[in-house]
DNA sequence: TTGTACGCGTTATCAA
DNA sequence: TTGATAACGCGTACAA
């Protein structure tokens, strides 16, 4: 346990009051603008405060409203530049609005969410955002949540249909239309390397590939689906394996969950000597700040990341001010961003 | 103002008490793990808490023992990688330590960061991380807070001397360093796209970059030293002015002030059908995550980040914790990252 | 081992 | 227009 050391002590209501001798609910009055005080007085009580450097005390205030004005932020991976520039657009809204943000990175490790969570609500912050790290099907921990706990609204890694508001991109869409990017311009052997199967966003983006394979009357080959997660590692050890393939299965293009993945799978096909988009094509998903800027650019999805914070955390404000605010899964619309990587300019 | 609304209002210590028909300070003890509590009514108890979904309200319990166990953290640009590999660290030791961080995004705007550290101080932080978006050197705002507000830390952009801790690079001396490289390369027509120049690591590494070049009796042009703030766009401003100059002082080479700003600064090169290193050789400072991954890869100081924000939060709550932990300026020793463009390979 | 009284800093409420 | 009192949820100090 840590040592106990009172800082620096604050100057208190109270302390105003006594050096003026008026009653501290005088001195609350004055301070917060309320209509009824004298104005001779609210200026003696403005000026003596602020000579003495007090400071109000939202701690007290807490207590006593049940408001914090904090929001809890959990995210997966902060280096992950997605999220970044989510926070950042979250950022934008609580600084107008006057809320804060408690931000608690994860490292992708339910747990450690799990632990985060208890200690936003003891701390009881109005309303959390979560990207949750979740990967099993599992959902008892957040419904209780849901149930018992102050207002929640997922973000990009949602959990869907157990009463929180999601707020994503249309991931199925936008990966049906990459894929079928690939397609148009004469690719049929197409790989997937794909985020964990029971996350939201791994599921749809899998479901986009395989429709855009079907619609297009390409055989799908078990081996050309492999699990990647979310990041570079992952994505060169999944590329490897496709790259193990023998000559006449191995494919021609892949479909990679994320730009990280895609990254870490460049890697390994450039490890083989291979040349993209010659030897193998490669797209991703996010529109990373590298995907333009890599040697050889990458094809992505863009996913406007300010505008998922932004949204997210307007849905939670107006949930947590208002009694009537609806259930919404809400899905901001991607844009492909074509570059040199699918070998289509 | 924002609307009023109870939060699906929590189980109380006196709640857990009353069911059971025992004090609240019982409850409290069995809670808390005393050991001044019969084995027996603890366990009752903790069945009971458990069942009516009882969690310590930290707020009452901050009030009491003015100790909240958060932090805040500022920050200019979220959107500069330097600074969420930086939280990252923080977090990192921020979670084993059991504290939270309230993060804010200043988007360089000082009245911003005045702002929040007023808000902070109300919220009742145990302490304060900052880097500063300050640009001038009128240091009144923060030595007031340093001696009337809680334990105070600077990072990266410190302000010195005026009794706060600084966590920092060996700024003077890594600018120092490349610039020497580039010299050591044959280059003598170096410029500079600098800092704001009252802002400390403008005025470090604005300082390696002339000591170099005293020491190699190289001639410094006025025109070579052009301000360029932090980010893309300010580089690619600058540089444009220096692209401008005549022939006989146009630069061979250029020292910038961070890797965002050499990224601007390439694309004004790039724009000019120029190349680099053949026409224009560049290096950075941050390592940037993009830095190897562009078609030219930059060369560039590679600044600890996630190291710099453990250490600052370790002083940080060390400073919180204990009464005698001593003021600080450290710098944290960068490496050279030499890549291509800086033509040296 | 358990309980009572009080205070942390603030505001709502009612009385003056 | 101002003041006294109680309450928010908890822990310290003391008493039983």
């Amino acid at each position: 346990m840590a040592k106990k050391k009172k800082t620096g002590s604050n100057v208190t209501l109270k302390e105003v009051a006594k050096a003026l001798d008026v009653s501290t609910m005088t001195v609350s009055r004055a301070i917060n603008n309320r209509s009824n005080v004298k104005t001779q007085t609210r200026k003696r009580i403005l000026k003596k405060a602020s000579e003495l450097g007090y400071t109000p005390n939202h701690v007290a205030k807490s207590l006593v409203s049940s408001k914090t004005y904090t929001l809890g932020v959990i995210i997966p991976k902060i280096s992950h530049a997605f999220f970044p520039e989510v926070v950042r657009g979250i950022e934008e809204i609580t600084f107008q609005k006057n809320y804060q943000i408690l931000l608690v990175n994860t490292t992708e490790d339910f747990d450690r969410e799990k632990k985060a969570i208890e200690t936003l609500r003891s701390k009881r912050v109005d309303g959390i955002l979560v990207s949750s790290s979740l990967v099993t099907d599992d959902y008892s921990f957040y419904k209780q949540v849901i149930r018992t706990g102050p207002p929640l609204v997922f973000f990009d890694r949602c959990i869907e249909d157990i009463g929180a508001s999601c707020i994503s991109v249309n991931d199925t869409t936008a990966a049906k239309q990459i894929t079928k990017h690939l397609i148009s311009h004469g690719y049929s052997k197409i790989a997937h390397l794909s985020g964990p199967p029971r996350v939201t966003i791994g599921k749809k983006r899998l479901e986009g590939y395989l429709k855009a394979m079907k619609t297009a009357k390409h055989p799908v080959r078990d081996e050309w689906i492999v699990e990647s997660g979310f990041h570079e590692g992952g994505g060169y050890e999944a590329m490897k394996k496709l790259l193990m393939l023998p000559g006449e299965i191995r494919p021609r293009a892949v479909v990679s969950i994320n730009d990280p993945v895609a990254f870490g799978a460049i890697d390994a096909i450039w490890e083989q000597g291979l040349s993209i988009p010659h030897d193998v094509a490669i797209v991703g998903f996010t529109n990373d700040i590298r995907a333009g800027m890599i040697s050889c650019p990458l094809t992505t999805v863009h996913q406007p990341a300010y505008e998922v914070g932004k949204k997210a955390v307007n849905k939670l404000i107006n949930t947590i001010e208002s009694d009537d605010e609806p259930l919404e899964n809400i899905e901001i619309i991607t844009s492909l961003k074509i570059r040199s990587s699918c070998g289509c300019m």
